[in-house]
DNA sequence: TTCTTTTTTCGTTGAATAACGAAATGAGGT
DNA sequence: ACCTCATTTCGTTATTCAACGAAAAAAGAA
């Protein structure tokens, strides 16, 4: 009981894991999205994403190719809702929270198909992928 | 903003500073006190202390030899608050909490003075410190 | 099956941190 | 002033953990 807290706890107590949480409140996202917003290496996203499921923070539903991440409504640790909660109500004025979100837009705009393994450029104003074929 | 609820979420990220913040609960205590009832040495009892008042959690007074904490009713750190307010509703069934707090209430027991540097056996189903010369 | 692609696992590296004992600090008390 | 004692700071050690690249796994597509 105390360790899930701790466990909970733990889990929110990283930049990285928060500025997930805070993507998901805009809807399920698959790992290489969250890759191209955070700017980490896949395999760290992973293992972020991993994590919050571990905690009862997150869902995964796997689709295709692609693994997706959601927030978890119900979770079986009793302080996950909590601590959901208490996020879901901050930080939605945070600079880096806001970016991040910005930057999501301009993600998810780009279809899935294109996104993860091709030259997309989402650092500058505008994305410049490869999509010259997809309509 | 994001860094000062990283800072919170650090905070309580570790089992001996919920079980202090679980004990605040039940009124100020000294870090002599504290450090009865975890079991830990006085300097590691100091700093998890001096962190939660880092945090925003917990209140620092002095008074003559020995330096009382307490949990903070307002702070600087936005989410301080809610963290507290959550952490308050919540671990009360806790074995270790309630293992705690049973302690508590012998170390309370001892006057402040005979408690600290003497061989107190809290330990045991009763405290038998050296009060003979108290009464 | 074979290839491709997304995700995960593995192994490593560097940084953060919890714990301790020893020494320093600070506040009474003599 | 000096002594005593509670607390804090310092320095060390062992553990935890975030990040990466490389390799393995999983799941379509050809």
């Amino acid at each position: 009981m105390l360790a899930q807290f701790e466990q909970v706890a733990k889990a929110v107590a990283d930049p990285s894991r928060i500025r997930i949480l805070k993507l998901l409140e805009l809807g399920e996202l698959c790992v290489c999205q969250v890759t191209m917003v955070l700017g980490l290496a896949p395999a760290t996203v992973s293992k972020h994403l991993s994590l919050l499921r571990m905690a009862g923070l997150a869902t995964q539903r796997k689709s295709g190719r692609w693994v997706y991440y959601g927030l978890a409504s119900r979770s079986n640790n009793l302080h996950a809702e909590a601590m959901a909660t208490m996020i879901r109500n901050a930080l939605d004025d945070d600079e880096t929270i806001v970016e991040d979100r910005c930057r999501l837009e301009r993600v998810k705009a780009v279809p899935i198909e294109t996104l993860c393994a091709k030259d997309v450029d989402f650092t500058s104003s505008g994305i410049s992928a490869n999509v010259e074929s997809s309509g």
